[in-house]
DNA sequence: GTAGGGTTAG
């Protein structure tokens, strides 16, 4: 065997020699990680030590195993770990504990249980850290209330005494599953049984209570926070600052940044681009740009996400030249553009009606080796529809199926707006009552086949379907009344109209500006002026301005009703500009 | 000696 290995030495010493290097001659070569940077070196590294003679421990093998799944490379970690198995080396709980992670990680629970069992055969018990993995594995694969219950199942038999760490994997599965007022339930448990909470535990019930918005009760619970000695970190700050970013408290979100800084703790490129993107999203371009180069000024590296963010950002304001821009700097800078990076693009370019460029970048996201995803094909398909190309939607769709991309609610609301968009009704309606049989079918796809199919003059139709709603448990919305009211006008049936206007408020939805917009230009088109103004009125009482479309309308009412002082004061109350 | 929890973009 020794001779085995030192000519396999021979042969390849130019590359693994970086692997092993000996202190002394003739001493065990010391295994080192530090010249491994990719799966090949990794494998390539664990067939060198299967060579060894004698094999080395179990510890090198553990350490080689964490190293690839620390590289989130969990399939091959379970490739080695079986080949491990196979071979009869020695595996204990160390090695045991990461090949479960894996399997939890490529959202295999079951084969992660299984190997709990593993753990008894091998004369081995399972611990609180990796019941710690299993109950964090659970949570990852879409199961929190399993491992709720796996938890629960832990203290009540004893199993072992949960620690921090435990209390915080259980607090963020409740967390990131809209459970938060259970997490701070728990939170508040782990007081009464002695288990203090760490920055860890406050932040992650921090940034739940900040995605909610809730960011008063996150700023109660960081007083207590300090309060109880704890120190926030980055991760607390830059949670704050999010959540005031979503509520527009930019006043606030100065003082916090600022806070920061004197508090000694350093802004970090998560911290930025939560900033880069809270400005892009609120057209802030200039703020934006200032804080990218703040990134750069203190010598960090933007990353793929500051990039994508300042491209989503021009994308929005469809100033698609500055987002191109954008986009060649990041490939100056080698940072390489992914999913999102295209996908805003491609939007981009989809909403200022250059489908072509947009179908351009998405063959090309292609040939750099990017996948699109659902978000790419329904961008595109809507896009397509929007502007009549149903073939080449529907082609799109039919690839995206073929790539066994999951259409998702999205793509289906795409298509029948598209059908009917473009006079495919039929082929809407089976779309529907497929989506209705698979029970993917919500108020927004009834909307859609209302409107759809009014616009399309058969109004009998939609007004069936609007009637047929309660019988299959579907409530309609302000928007499906309004689309309903839309048209009614649209078939002339003002007086009908004017009652849903009515009906709909008893019904509990209240009519929104659109609502008022659309009855009050279906009634000018119709000519019911006098009536159009009375519900003008109506609406500019309730607080709600008439857009452009229907102030043109107006405008051209003048000359009939200038005698109407309401009417005037409406006008120059509303005039746009 | 080796295994466990928290932050960014449609």
């Amino acid at each position: 065997m020794k001779h085995v290995y030192s000519s396999f030495m021979r042969k390849k010493t130019s590359h693994l020699q970086y692997f092993y290097y000996s202190s002394k001659p003739h001493s065990p070569p010391h295994i080192s990680f530090e010249n491994i940077h990719n799966l090949d070196d990794a494998f390539k590294l664990f067939d060198v030590m299967l060579l060894r003679h004698p094999v080395p421990s179990v510890y090198h093998f553990t350490r080689l195993l964490d190293y690839v799944a620390k590289m989130n490379h969990y399939d091959s970690v379970l490739v080695l770990f079986k080949k491990m198995c196979f071979l009869g080396l020695p595996v204990n709980h160390y090695t045991m504990t990461i090949a479960i992670k894996c399997y939890c990680h490529l959202n295999l629970p079951g084969f992660a249980f299984s190997l709990i069992g593993s753990f008894f055969k091998r004369g081995f018990t399972p611990g609180l850290t990796t019941f710690t993995v299993l109950i964090r594995g659970l949570a990852l694969a879409d199961r929190t209330p399993d491992a709720v219950n796996l938890f629960r199942k832990i203290i009540r038999e004893k199993v072992c005494k949960p620690d921090v760490i435990m209390f915080g994997t259980v607090i963020d599965g409740l967390c990131k599953t809209g459970h938060t007022d259970r997490a701070i339930c728990l939170f508040r448990l782990m007081e009464k049984v002695n288990c203090k909470a760490d920055a860890i535990i406050y932040d992650t019930i921090i940034d739940s209570l900040c995605k909610e918005r809730l960011v008063d009760n996150a700023l109660e619970l960081f007083s207590e926070m300090i309060g109880n000695g704890i120190v926030p970190d980055v991760f607390t700050y830059s949670s704050l600052i999010r959540g005031l970013c979503i509520l527009g408290r930019w006043v606030d979100v100065k003082k916090k940044f600022e806070e920061m800084g004197a508090s000694g703790i350093s802004p970090d490129l998560y911290t930025y681009n939560i900033l880069v993107d809270a400005y892009c999203k609120e057209g802030k371009m200039e703020d934006a740009e200032f804080m990218f180069h703040r990134i750069t000024a203190r010598g960090i590296n933007p990353n793929v996400v500051t990039y994508s963010t300042m491209i989503d950002g021009y994308c929005l304001q469809q100033k698609m030249d500055k987002a191109m821009d954008w986009f060649s700097d990041m490939n100056d800078n080698n940072v390489v553009p992914n999913n999102f990076t295209y996908n805003s693009l491609i939007n981009g370019f989809c909403k200022s009606k250059k489908v072509d460029q947009a179908l351009h970048l998405f063959r090309f996201m292609q040939s750099k080796g990017v996948k699109p995803d659902v978000v790419t094909y329904n961008t595109l398909m809507d896009s397509l529809y929007q502007t009549g190309k149903c073939t080449l939607a529907l082609e799109l769709y039919n690839e995206m199926q073929a790539k066994e991309i999951m259409p998702d609610t999205c793509t289906y609301k795409i298509l029948l707006d598209g059908l009917c968009k473009n006079h495919h009704i039929d082929e809407a309606m089976s779309l529907l009552h497929m989506l209705e049989n698979r029970g993917l079918s919500d108020i927004k796809c009834y909307t859609i086949i209302i409107d759809g199919t009014s616009k399309h003059g058969d109004f009998d139709t939609a007004q069936a379907i609007f009637d047929d709603l309660p019988s299959k448990g579907v409530k309609p919305n302000a928007h499906t009344y309004t689309v309903l009211i839309n048209g009614l006008c649209l078939n002339k049936q003002f007086k009908e109209a004017k009652e849903y206007l009515v009906k709909m408020e008893e019904d509990g939805c209240l009519p929104n500006s659109v609502t008022y917009n659309v009855i009050a230009q279906g009634f000018f088109k119709g000519n019911k002026c006098v009536e159009a103004v009375t519900i003008l009125k109506e609406m500019v009482e309730k607080g709600f301005a008439p857009d452009s479309t229907t102030f043109e309308l107006l405008l051209h009412q003048l000359p009939a009703e200038g005698q109407d002082s309401t009417l005037m004061d409406m006008i120059q109350n509303f005039a746009p500009g």
